[in-house]
DNA sequence: TTAACATATGTTCATCTGTTCATATGTATA
DNA sequence: TATACATATGAACAGATGAACATATGTTAA
């Protein structure tokens, strides 16, 4: 779906840069993705960018939980659990299931716990 | 360096939750790193989650550039690009080097190229 | 159908963030 | 040392964001 700008790179006159050499500048555009997608990623990151939604995130990294038990385990309000999942959901980080009154959410995709781990290593140092 | 809490865990009466067994809100609170850290991995995300910061990086991925080509190469200003510069240097995403008048960017850390690669294969679907 | 419950949504507001413009700092060269 | 150049920094402003509160929607059971 994601497509890299392959065939049609800028011509931008290589005397106008200060160090980088042709091949250098040449590579860099050829291998930028699509602005679009640059901003997708982007999005995708922001939604990582909040301990808030990192907490739940990480509530769920092994069992499907409801809203209520959520907010309980994590001592936040209902609402502001709800918006975060809502949130979570547009970005296909996770699924659900409704089952009578409670709705059960859990992790979407793998790439969901490859990321967070893959944050830790850094932040772990 | 950081360290799950596997000690402390407040317990919280399992009465008081909806759907979750007592073994679940166990493991979850068990498993939930300290807040300091889920604090440090938000803030990491958050780093990653601008695009000006993304395309930055992604022109770091396989060479070094000066701030000036970094510019000249996205197409942004060069204060925007310094200021950008700066969050990335902060969270050690990004290294550099003096050479005369300029000042050479290189990405920090295997880490960041991982990071992103992930990220790019979930919003590549 | 009504009441109670679980979740979702809309709105407001204080705070945070990125950009721009102006200026400062640091470096090399004439 | 004076000047030009490369980068960094500070301040101000517009736009974005998350939390809280009130309320709506959807589901079950009486």
């Amino acid at each position: 779906m994601a497509t890299n700008k392959e065939v049609e790179v800028p011509e931008l006159p290589e005397t106008e840069f200060l160090a980088a050499r042709e091949d250098v500048v040449k590579r860099v555009l050829s291998q930028q993705p699509d602005d679009e997608i640059l901003y997708d990623l982007a999005e995708l990151f922001k939604v990582f960018g909040d301990s808030t939604r990192i907490k739940i995130l990480y509530s769920l990294f092994e069992n499907e939980l409801c809203v209520y038990d959520i907010a309980r385990l994590l001592n936040l309000s209902q609402s502001s659990v709800s918006h975060q999942l809502r949130i979570l959901k547009t970005s296909k980080l996770v699924k659900f299931r409704r089952e009578g009154k409670s709705i059960f959410y859990s992790l979407d995709d793998e790439h969901v716990r490859e990321i967070i781990s893959m944050g830790m290593e850094h932040v772990e140092e």
